[in-house]
DNA sequence: TCTGGGGTCCTAGGACCC
DNA sequence: TCTGGGGTCCTAGGACCC
């Protein structure tokens, strides 16, 4: 059975989202940005006419985009990830092979379709969406995931498509567009693989479609080669509808202002520590070893640079969040040095493994009411919001603690800030 | 003052074993 | 006056994605 694909891809998702609850704000400029309201991570088709690029440094266009009226958001990812699962669960109504690839975006198998059910149903889908959700989608059909990408692009950037585009199934057609398609645009070449393929005089999708297998794979690596079969038209990634387990959870954030103080840093760790443990036990896994890593600002050059890490390997695979803490800060010791100005911090949890089957230690025992205590804690954290009961490790005022200026209510997620229609 | 966070996969190279 | 070869496992670093 020949295969096919949609990509379906929400439009400026998280400008979308904001808008949902402002719907003053259609028709004009919208931003969001990053953690720490760092960058610019989304923006309005009208505030990427007035050329403002992605991942520009909030504080570069500030006074910009206060005198050309654009309405500027923090993230608020509580209200992003919930319409993103409702948005999710509309597409999981009506086909039954979906892969959810990111906060907004996902694959669907159409095999067994011909192009044009599918693109039928692709306009079915579009319209449930926006009618159930109120956030308009994009969809790319192709005969693999880099074509349905490549075709998403197109039904996105061109008005007359109304949001759908078929990838040509005639092959100088579809080789039409990949000549004007810029290589770097290829889903899985980046910034390095471009130039790369430039110094050899290779610049657009169509010249890596052709390129030589070998030499790609030497180049490019395997997953290089891989993509130019994908580009000819050769499904070679699958759909994952089961998502793999995980390897690695991480919590880290940028903090407000550089922070010297051993104090703080304590405080930041085990922060994100206990984050990361929520996380882990939200998942129903342990975690073998903890890394912590702190780094001073890439971006200061007139002060000394620093970035170091630490791993510890856990004598038990656990999710006590004490324990985690303990261990966190042990290592965190080992490599602060006094004197710099710290920007970030991290923990990553590793070698994870479910929870139900772990290695005993024979020399140690797990602490008898852990397991309690834990899910006691999350779970009125979870009725009574995120903070309501935390350790005393992590500090109280934590002024270092990320940048939010703008941050939008979280609409449908807490019942204090529900929004409230007014009738009259 | 002010430049995100959370992931995965692949490869090279070292350690170690027989 | 010579320093094999094959295999596995682990880690660090690079590259990519959204």
């Amino acid at each position: 059975m020949a295969k096919l694909f949609a990509l379906i891809d929400c439009n400026n998702f998280y400008v979308s989202c904001e808008r949902l609850f402002r719907p003053e704000l259609h028709g004009r400029p919208v931003v969001v940005l990053s953690n720490n309201d760092g960058c610019i991570i989304a923006r309005s088709n009208e505030a990427k006419a007035l050329g403002i690029a992605m991942a520009t440094p909030y504080f570069k266009v500030r006074e910009e985009l206060q005198r050309r009226g654009v309405t500027v958001f923090s993230s608020n990812y509580a209200l992003y990830g919930d319409l993103s699962q409702r948005v999710m669960t509309t597409l999981r109504e009506m086909e039954p092979r979906v892969e959810v690839y990111s906060i907004d975006e996902a694959f669907v198998s159409l095999a067994g379709s011909d192009t044009c059910a599918g693109a039928e149903q692709a306009a079915r889908i579009r319209e449930r969406i926006a009618r159930h959700v109120g956030i308009t989608v994009s969809i790319g059909i192709g005969p693999s995931k880099t074509l349905a990408k490549i075709a998403n692009r197109i039904a996105k950037k061109e008005a007359c498509r109304r949001g759908i585009f078929v990838f040509p199934a005639e092959p100088d057609k579809g080789d039409m567009l990949l000549a004007d398609l810029d290589v770097g645009e290829v889903w899985g070449i980046g910034r390095r693989s471009r130039a790369k393929l430039a110094r050899h005089g290779m610049t657009t999708a169509l010249q890596l479609k052709k390129a030589d297998q070998q030499w790609l794979g030497k180049q490019l690596t395997v997953t290089g080669a891989r993509t130019a079969l994908e580009l000819a038209g050769i499904s070679c990634i699958n759909l994952e509808q089961a998502p793999p387990a995980r390897r690695s959870i991480l919590s880290s954030r940028s903090f407000k202002r550089p922070v010297r103080s051993l104090v703080e840093l304590k405080e930041a760790v085990a922060t994100y520590t206990a984050r990361a443990a929520v996380k882990l036990r939200g998942q129903e896994l342990t975690s073998g070893a903890l890394q912590v890593f702190i780094a001073t600002s890439r971006f200061a050059k007139d002060q000394p640079a620093h970035a170091d890490s630490r791993t510890i390997t856990l004598p038990i695979a656990t999710c006590h969040t004490p324990t985690l803490i303990s261990s966190a800060l042990q290592a965190l010791a080992t490599i602060y040095r006094p004197g710099l100005r710290y920007q970030k911090a991290g923990v990553m949890l590793t070698d994870l493994g479910s929870r139900g089957r772990r290695q005993a230690n024979l020399f140690m025992r797990p602490a008898p009411q852990g397991p309690a205590l834990m899910s006691a804690l999350d779970q009125i954290n979870r009725r009574w919001g995120r903070n309501t009961l935390h350790y005393g490790a992590e500090g109280i005022g934590k002024p270092w603690s990320m940048r939010r200026d703008f941050k939008s209510p979280a609409y449908t997620t807490s019942w204090q800030e529900l929004p409230v229609a007014h009738c009259r």
